[in-house]
DNA sequence: GGACAAATGGACGTCTATATCCAGATAAGC
DNA sequence: GCTTATCTGGATATAGACGTCCATTTGTCC
């Protein structure tokens, strides 16, 4: 569905979601049970996209750049690794026209798509009782 | 979304749908264009899955076991490669509950796990005007 | 039983995702 | 300007997905 890539990557905007001061990635790579040395790697992917901001030296780190309540699950995934969706048929068939199989994924991928479009970081964090992500209770 | 191996399944699936005859690998590899000796291995998945049947020797080759008006497109898929679901977090937090992010990911899944489950072979194939999976018209 | 057709299984090759490690660049604080 | 903290970029390693190839097994037809 999503790769792993792309979990570690949620999970680290989920993290620094509450964080006013930017956050190391040895910071992050602890909160978020990710390995640390590619952590790394996924920041710079996430830095180059938009989604945070670096900052080096010390007392540097990483910060979102849009508020919680702007940015959605579905920026992240497609900074990370867009869901595959089905403009033509992979065959070369049918002209443009999608055949029932291909169009029937990609609207399956479309669905997801809308789902995570709709889903706000702060949509995950602000819940009533508890079982916040990356949290024990 | 789905593997490209997946993929392959779905097109060998369709074609066989409308065979009554068993059908060989260098065939339904020529119509649904699949390397010929990677179908073979994803052939052998879909045999063991019980998903097809195949028959050795001259006149050999792959027939459906179910039905296409019974088998769905959620099958094919479980037989090679099941979705991924979420019947945890993955960072072993909050006991059984699912947390926001979690939760998320697994009701996407979930939705994508319906959407295929709803489908038959069939439907993909009985189009009313063309446009037919592997079919140029 | 012999000739041929076709799936099966194993060995192997390649590419990408995942992951590690380290030297270098850059910023802060003194 | 020196030291320290931190990101950046490159080289490298490993596993799994994708793909090829071939000898072997199993089946049909004569």
């Amino acid at each position: 569905m999503i790769s792993q890539t792309t979990e570690y990557a949620l999970r680290a905007v989920v993290f620094l979601a509450d964080e006013k001061e930017p956050r190391t990635t040895a910071a992050i790579a602890e909160v978020t049970q990710i390995p640390v040395g590619y952590l790394a790697k996924v920041m710079q992917g996430l830095s180059k996209a938009g989604i945070v901001r670096s900052r080096r030296g010390l007392h540097g780190g990483f910060v979102l750049v849009e508020s919680s309540d702007v940015l959605t699950v579905l920026k992240v995934i497609n900074a990370v690794e867009p869901i595959r969706r089905y403009p033509e048929c992979p065959l070369g068939l049918h002209g443009k026209q999608l055949c029932p199989l291909h169009s029937k994924l990609d609207q399956a991928a479309q669905q997801v798509e809308d789902t995570f479009g709709d889903t706000t970081i702060r949509d995950m964090i602000d819940v009533p009782q508890s079982r916040r992500p990356l949290c024990q209770k």
